[in-house]
DNA sequence: TGTACATCAGTGAACGCGCGTTCACTGATGTAC
DNA sequence: TGTACATCAGTGAACGCGCGTTCACTGATGTAC
């Protein structure tokens, strides 16, 4: 047989690996999906896959990794989605909408990185620079819509601290729409996706449509 | 020695007894805010106590009565805290800032109750009454904010779907407010909480402010 | 006021459990010549 | 193509740990007469 690497460049051995690390991701995000994060546990998971618990030590150093690299994925997904809606030319509106089909498609997704912190825990540094690409996503698509707004206060203020949209170009107003578009949707969203419309009978995608349709306002 | 109940109609038992509950209440807190509520274990709490683990059986029926319980003085605090500065004549401005000042008190409480839910979890009835209460005061604010505003399409559709007010008389309007009142400023908060404008330089307390006022604002 | 009894807080031993993790190993797969 | 060796996935036993929870008990506190 020839082992040499195949068209992606990895031997089978490495596609294999590859293959089980996933499948543990899978079983691992079940898991969260099941029972919450605190439940994660490697000799689940293993038991599930029908493989002794040290046998996932080959796959991830410890608990710890696995957590953060699920974390990863997240915010990996979440950049991609909206870099991709925003390349292929979504406005502010459709924007919105997939990122609440997104968020809805995984509740426990969505909470791994927008949830309750755990107190003393901090992402690697390339976790916290995917960060930076949603939020470039959202300042492009903020440039897009200002219109000829008065300047805001706020906006004002973010225009003077601008290290946090790195180097973009964009105005204070698309600086103060970027950082709303965030807040308002995630402030909808979080508590839809945590249950907290629950008993009331209203159609939470109503209120998150009208939500979207506020960022197209002036500001203050 | 008298053991009759004292002038709060409690014997010195009843009273020794409730100053233990919320001895052991305290260390669960302090356990929550170091190291999450995942980690809130009986028997380290005995032992910062001084006490042996099977004592606190004493005092709760086990693990799961003491989060609820928990949970449940988190929501009356709120609940409390609000209604209080309502009925002090706070404005929808004061009352934003005494929500945020709550807030920023103790995260970890306010993640208890607004933070990533634990798939399969339901609060008693006894609680999502307490959300009620808090409802209820947002639109008692709302209402008196309401100035000419034209009717929104989710003021409409809340109209038609009125449960989840009580019998709170608020108009259309009024509820679309009380309604993104809530939303909005748990946009900003939450993320402020958990550390999500950690990197960025800005004040949340700007972004916060700006959110308020965008509430004074028509909808729309 | 004093004595007999009931209540109840707290103890220590013990239970079974599942966890993360280590280690020395077997056996299959891949590599070099 | 065949053989010798190296790599590496997975196993099973074992570790120590802390967890929640039960139980039979002791001793202090409160109650009734």
């Amino acid at each position: 047989m020839d082992h040499t690497p195949d068209d992606t460049g990895r031997t089978p051995r490495e596609r294999y690996r590859a293959q089980v690390r996933s499948e543990i991701k899978t079983h691992a995000w079940e898991q969260i999906a099941t029972a919450g994060t605190s439940a994660l546990s490697l000799n689940a998971i293993a038991k599930q896959m029908g493989l002794s618990g040290p046998a996932l030590y080959r796959y991830f150093a410890n608990r710890d990794e696995l957590i953060t690299e699920l974390i990863r994925d997240a915010y990996r997904s979440l950049a991609d989605t909206v870099r991709g809606a925003a390349d292929s030319g979504a406005d502010l509106t459709t924007l919105a909408h997939t990122l609440r089909t997104w968020a809805l498609a995984d509740p426990q997704r969505y909470f791994l990185i927008y949830g309750t912190p755990v107190p003393g825990y901090h992402a690697p540094d390339d976790i916290t620079a995917i960060s930076g690409e949603i939020m470039a996503v959202l300042l492009d698509t903020a440039v897009t819509l200002v219109g000829p707004d008065a300047g805001s206060a706020l906006g004002a203020h973010l225009d003077g601290h601008r290290e946090w949209a790195g180097d973009h170009p964009a105005s204070p107003t698309a600086l103060h729409k970027a950082l709303v578009f965030w807040t308002r949707l995630h402030g909808v969203l979080s508590l839809e996706l945590a249950g907290h419309f629950g008993g009331m009978r209203f159609d939470p995608a109503v209120l998150f449509e009208a939500e979207v349709e506020s960022l197209r306002m002036p500001l203050a």
